[in-house]
DNA sequence: ACAGTAACGGCACCGAGTGCCAAATGACAA
DNA sequence: TTGTCATTTGGCACTCGGTGCCGTTACTGT
């Protein structure tokens, strides 16, 4: 999947050297598609826009669909992090929601460009398709955090409905996100996450106290 | 989105009867996704199959990627009726919990072929990106539920955050059930909505008490 | 028999993505 | 400077999904 795409290597030692770059692709790519869309804009347009030939941007870019993503896998690394650095004795999902709303939060001169890329990617149909494959690795950074957590296996099946869940959430505040003007992001996931809490204070667990459910420890 | 698809229409007027239906593609394609697996059977390969031409399979599938999932919109009625017939004291993620619980429960001689066609989904990364944009239906229903019950639009956050996770419970309950052999999907599901009420009872909302989150009046 | 209607399917075309390979380019050593 | 090696480039041909067009086929009702 890490195949040796042409970053900013500092260290290049020998060979041609690449005659651009994902970030330049990806700004050239961006123009066209505010002005045509993304559909209506093929890899040969980008590629001529960009003075490379079809083939060439095909090893910058795996597909058309993972141009908006940018560095996606960097930004894992970072949720990462963070989620390892809480303190062990918070609460299972107040860690989960201060590590998404932090993931989400961004510098002031960073918001424009973000929302564009969001914009794209959650309004076009393709996209939303294909991201689900980006989302894949992104819930799987939630399920293994979970699954150390309670002491099970990552792809257990709490992790992984805390996984999706996580996931959820934060993409239900970005499509809110998007369609306001003034709303801020990380405001919208962290009031989420606590609309969903309160939905469950609402009375889900004692109904049906007839079926047997083992609740693992969550905070083990 | 709902095109005048030859499926078994009784009243049959006037004009050349089709030469097959969506059931009958479906097997012949199932049994070629499981000879030869999804990606390398062709539309070629199911249109001879089938002994159609190929042109005339795109008139009963919009794409290659629909045909997994039969009558979906047929179902997603079945899940509307079952939500609106639930008594309205029900608490909210109660009722989500019994609604999704019935919409994934299968007459037992169903159960293999729906196995069949549930794994092809969730194992198939192009059918994974695929299936986004049939989930979105799926979710609109339980999002116009929940705007129903605590007064607000289907596409505010609390609606929408709530579809986004009762899907994300339902998914991650078919995830486990392909895995093991003995388990019931229902059980499994209803288990997942458990487990994540209890992740939420472990203490999300006591933390940052200092940041004020109006909670909207969930049950109203 | 005829007209109207609807499904069929061949054809040509587009765009995404891939394997192959020769040419271009740069670093380094002789 | 020249030769060698490593690496990127990009053209070509090909596969496959999907679509527009249009003449043909088959069925219903008069």
């Amino acid at each position: 999947m890490v195949r040796p795409v042409p970053t900013a290597v500092p260290v290049a030692r020998a060979g041609r050297k690449p005659v651009t770059s994902r970030a330049d692709l990806e700004h050239v790519a961006f123009d066209l598609f505010d002005r045509q869309g993304f559909e209506r804009t093929t890899v040969d347009d980008i590629a001529r826009a960009a003075g490379i030939g079809r083939r060439t941007f095909f090893r910058y870019f795996p597909s058309k669909n993972d141009v908006p993503w940018g560095n996606f896998d960097t930004e894992l690394d970072r949720m990462r992090l963070r989620l390892d650095a809480l303190p062990p004795q918070m609460p299972l999902m107040e860690a989960i929601r201060v590590a998404i709303v932090d993931f989400n939060t961004f510098a002031p001169e960073q918001i424009r460009w973000h929302r564009r890329r969001m914009r794209l990617i959650l309004q076009t149909p393709a996209l939303q398709a294909h991201s689900t494959l980006r989302y894949a690795a992104w819930r799987q950074v939630i399920d293994e955090f979970v699954g150390e957590r309670i002491g099970q296996c990552a792809d257990a099946l709490t992790p992984r409905t805390i996984g999706y869940v996580a996931l959820g959430v934060a993409i239900a505040a970005y499509e809110q996100w998007l369609e306001t003007d003034e709303a801020d992001l990380s405001d919208l996931m962290d009031s989420a996450m606590r609309q969903l809490a309160a939905a469950f204070g609402d009375g889900l667990a004692p109904a049906h106290p007839g079926v047997a459910v083992t609740p693992a420890p969550l905070s083990a």
